[in-house]
DNA sequence: CGACATCTTGAGAGACCTCAATGATGGTGG
DNA sequence: CCACCATCATTGAGGTCTCTCAAGATGTCG
């Protein structure tokens, strides 16, 4: 079931939607440079609206994905399933991502793995056909995607280094560095802490190791006094250790 | 140092290079449609054949490739390093395959990792340029390079999977098969067997475990049954038992 | 033959996992 | 409003996998 088939509600009325104008997405995210310049095109071709439940399948692993979307609101996550039903979370989606923008540069290939909300997320979605016009049309754009894919193939490469090499902590900071830095870059972090809505089991199977270790090891970075958390909030409390943390380990 | 700006041997004389047209990697490589229909061109934009030592750079992270490189004769790998030393293999490449293909597809930026040849290695270089017209002019090419750069995410993508979920056995027997396979294709394994110039600290680097663990589980594999092995040459006596190996573990 | 790289093996330590129980939290229905 | 429930976080104890350190064996090359 991908979102635009079965959305959870869905405005008929495009002019009830919300305004490209005041997306996160278009203003910080790939088409910026389009964003810019042409806001009313991006409008012209978004075709549905909606929003999804937590854990809905967004894009299905084995098929060709029809849209891109725009992460509006909530969290998503790209992830492979072994045969035996284990899995690997290959990335997390933060507001203001675009999901399935190797569409845009593969073509109507199949996907390898599924895209899922992890919170109830808001999605605006284009049809791949139109969005590659959009993004063809000027110089700017195409480099924004190209860069955008070389900055996706640089992460999947860095967190194969970090599971390859890093123990536990080390894997732990990394991540919690990224999401740190793209979630400033979006002004989502305020007084050095921001909303992470993603279980100690999501941040297991993205690191490669129990979620009882996720626990002790998120426990071992409290006690240090590097980062404070709750169920939903996580607090950089010294980024300099972090830092460390991360390199280090 | 790269290749091309200092070969270990250079032949000066382009007409002594080695013939395209007996080219395995032209022949069943990314650009096979190409080979097929117009290999007077390709001939036309090699600007150079060099044969490398073992453990040669052939591509520095951090520079932006002015070459595409075909892999006559020999292995190599790309590698990603960690700021400690550290580094993890993110991928292996066989004689026949592309390297740097990525950069007909992204532009001038710059690798994050390097390539290095495993083995004394052959190569044909064809500047970026020359060889993106040329891969433009034919649809059936620009299929086949956007075929290979979704392999190659793809690729990523279930070695992230491997390591993140997989035990050691698995882990192996995962990489063993993918060789198997890619080596088949390129009419390299003979009896189920193939040289695989590979010491057990590349295969460690690559696995995310210590080269003695890599001993023991190679070893626990020979016990079974399921592999023969010597220095230079992998054996698969049981191919059922080792895809069940990979699948289970 | 020596020098060197690589493979192999052993023994002990550490990191991480499994199983299992207990606490928190938030939502739901009565 | 409270009791109940499901989900998630936390903690303990013990086991397993993988690592580290170290020694010896084997192969390779000049």
């Amino acid at each position: 079931m991908t979102a635009a088939a079965a959305p959870a509600n869905r405005s008929n009325a495009p002019a009830s939607w919300p305004a490209c104008s005041a997306c996160r997405a278009g203003a910080s995210g790939v088409y910026a440079p389009l964003h810019r310049t042409t806001q009313d095109n991006i409008s012209a071709v978004r075709t549905e609206f909606v929003s999804v439940r937590a854990n809905a399948l967004i894009s299905r692993a084995g098929e060709t994905p029809a849209c891109v979307h725009t992460l509006r609101r909530g969290w998503a996550m790209q992830v492979a399933h072994l045969s035996d039903g284990r899995r690997q979370i290959l990335h997390f989606f933060v507001p203001g991502d675009l999901l399935n923008v190797e569409a845009l540069l593969l073509g109507e290939r199949a996907q390898d793995a599924s895209i899922r909300a992890l919170t109830e997320a808001d999605l605006c979605s284009f049809p791949v056909e139109s969005a590659r016009t959009l993004f063809d049309a000027s110089p700017a754009q195409r480099e924004s995607l190209l860069d955008y894919t070389r900055a996706y193939i640089a992460g999947l490469s860095r967190r194969l280094a970090d599971i390859g090499q890093r123990s536990a902590q080390g894997r732990m900071a990394q991540l919690l560095l990224e999401l740190w830095e793209r979630l400033r870059a979006r002004a989502l972090v305020t007084d050095d802490s921001f909303e992470m809505p993603v279980r100690q089991e999501h941040l297991a199977d993205a690191l490669g190791m129990t979620p009882v270790h996720v626990n002790r090891t998120l426990g071992a970075l409290r006690a240090a006094g590097i980062i404070g958390f709750d169920r939903k909030t996580m607090h950089v409390l010294d980024g300099a250790r972090l830092r460390k943390v991360a390199e280090d380990e």
